[in-house]
DNA sequence: TAGATTACGGGG
DNA sequence: CACGCCCCGTAATCTA
């Protein structure tokens, strides 16, 4: 979190003109850190109207909604007009949002700010071997696809992919775009043309490698803090409509570890001399949340039984054992458990698994007869939001969804789908928010510090005679955050690198 | 030429 | 008809 310095307005560094800007905005506030200012929370009428209201994401619609004004151009009048929501805004707030705001929101900004400043090293020279070498097979594959197809070609270039493989080579489309109606030549349909033609295989890899280079393993190394060696992200408060944190300039919620080509990447974010990194993320908590909420008895019984959820589902799904699953197949368990309590339709569930249509709408039925309190879930709170035109997670955090009566099948299905996740993802977010708070002056004493949060995982830099210390805070902590139906279990690692820490 | 839109894919 | 949700960054392409 960065402020403005007009009022209390989280800045993401997109609006600033470059990184070499970013990084003197960092050190500010660093300054402000270590000079002892900056470390009393203060109250933020954006983060006040976020809590009751999600969509309130910047200061234009806060001016827009609780003044009726826009958004002042002068500091000075900026200034003002904070002030003055302050006031109107503390006066009005639901009890329940007051405590989220008070005991999460307000004292995560400190948080927040620390964890910018703070930033985590991040090992350029050990990324350069990598980064040649998908380069150099970049460019074996441009030259194998040229070859097959027989004149130039921009393999980035999706319409060209288009033109390529339906009307030159004659394949199947699948499926359109959303907005335009052309083929797609996404993942899911090349996957399906894998052998219809030599040429698919390749750009499938091309993709894959030409992401890790351009989204990774080029613009990171820029985003080195010259005067720390650290990578310093921006952590947005008020920007997602379930109450998660974004990360931004750079995105540190999004490092690749899904894919062997990827995970490598993880590698170059590393701990100080003297220091390792410690990682505890949640296990399965959405699905944890879920249970929760909806009290089905079957899913409580299984977490507290301290079952592996996915590879149940999996086991299930290919009709195998449990300990014959593997590795693949547990993670596309994971997309279906997840999937059919947030509204994965039958055609939606075939395509991701290959099952039939028919196959899939079975497994359907058989997965809400084995679930009956998600199905539960499901229709109370569609009837609830469609009756309130809001939804809101455990702490009171409130999503407004006005599509949810949407004429439109298509619109409503989706503001309906929407209505399902908020109270679990909020409910998520708000939790390791807390978890936050709560450890953050304990790790201090510890010496040590929050640097990272991706959604259900913290990562914590701590002094290598301290790393065992550090794991059972966090782990006390996290677990402990909430009293829920079911417990809530933490993994913790450690390593020189995020790569070790996290199931490395 | 610059900004917006679109498709795509990385994470949870 | 279409049919998991939440994000951010990149590249190509469209539009002013």
């Amino acid at each position: 979190m960065l402020l403005d310095g007009t009022g209390s307005r989280p800045v993401g560094l997109g609006e600033l003109p470059s990184p070499v800007n970013a990084v003197d905005a960092k050190a500010l506030v660093r300054q402000a850190l270590w000079a002892g200012r900056g470390l009393e929370a203060g109250d933020d009428p954006l983060l006040m109207a976020y809590v009751e209201d999600t969509r309130v994401t910047t200061p234009e619609k806060l001016a827009e909604r609780h003044a009726r004004a826009a958004w002042p151009a002068a500091a000075a009048e900026r200034a003002a007009l904070t002030r003055a929501l302050l006031g109107t805004l503390r006066a009005g707030m639901r009890p329940a949002s007051r405590r989220l705001y008070e005991e999460v929101e307000r004292p995560l900004a400190t948080v927040l700010a620390h964890m910018e400043a703070t930033g985590i090293r991040f090992d350029v020279e050990q990324l350069a071997g990598l980064t040649g070498q998908l380069r150099r097979r970049l460019a074996e594959l441009e030259a194998a696809i040229q070859e097959l197809v027989g004149r130039p070609f921009k393999v980035s270039s999706r319409d060209q992919l288009e033109a390529l493989l339906f009307d030159e080579l004659g394949l199947a489309p699948s499926r359109q775009t959303a907005l335009t109606n052309k083929r797609s030549t996404d993942n899911e349909t090349l996957s399906a043309l894998r052998d219809a033609h030599p040429v698919v295989p390749l750009i499938l890899e091309h993709r894959e490698l030409a992401k890790l280079v351009g989204t990774y393993l080029e613009p990171l190394p820029r985003w080195v803090n010259p005067q720390t060696g650290r990578l310093h992200t921006t952590f947005d408060q008020t920007n997602a409509a379930t109450g998660r944190l974004a990360s931004l300039n750079p995105n540190l919620q999004n490092i690749p570890i899904r894919t062997e080509a990827g995970r490598p990447i993880r590698g170059a974010f590393c701990a100080a001399e003297g220091y390792r990194l410690v990682s505890a993320d949640y296990s399965q908590i959405e699905l944890r949340i879920l249970a929760h909420l909806s009290g089905d008895p079957t899913l409580v019984r299984a977490f507290a039984l301290g079952e592996d959820i996915h590879r149940i589902t999996a086991a299930r799904v290919a009709g195998i054992a449990l300990e014959a699953v593997t590795r693949e197949q547990r993670s596309q368990a994971k997309t279906i458990n997840y999937g059919l309590s947030y509204g994965l339709s039958a055609v939606g569930l075939a395509e991701r698994t290959g099952m039939s249509r028919g196959e899939a709408s079975r497994f359907i039925k058989r997965y809400f007869e084995e679930y009956p309190g998600i199905e539960a879930y499901v229709r109370e709170t569609k009837r609830l939001c469609k009756e309130h035109g809001y939804v809101e997670d455990l702490f009171g955090r409130r999503r407004y969804i006005p599509d949810i009566n949407a004429p439109g099948a298509a619109i409503r299905v989706r503001a309906e789908n929407a209505a399902i996740n908020m109270p679990v993802q909020g409910a998520c977010a708000s939790i390791i928010k807390k978890a936050m708070v709560e450890a953050f002056p304990a790790l201090c004493e510890l010496g040590a510090r929050l640097l990272l949060q991706v959604h259900d995982e913290l990562v914590v830099e701590a002094p290598e005679d301290r790393v065992e210390e550090v794991g059972a805070l966090l782990r006390k902590t996290m677990t402990g955050v909430v009293e829920l139906a079911v417990p809530l279990e933490v993994e913790v690692g450690h390593g020189k690198t995020w790569l070790e820490a996290h199931g490395g």
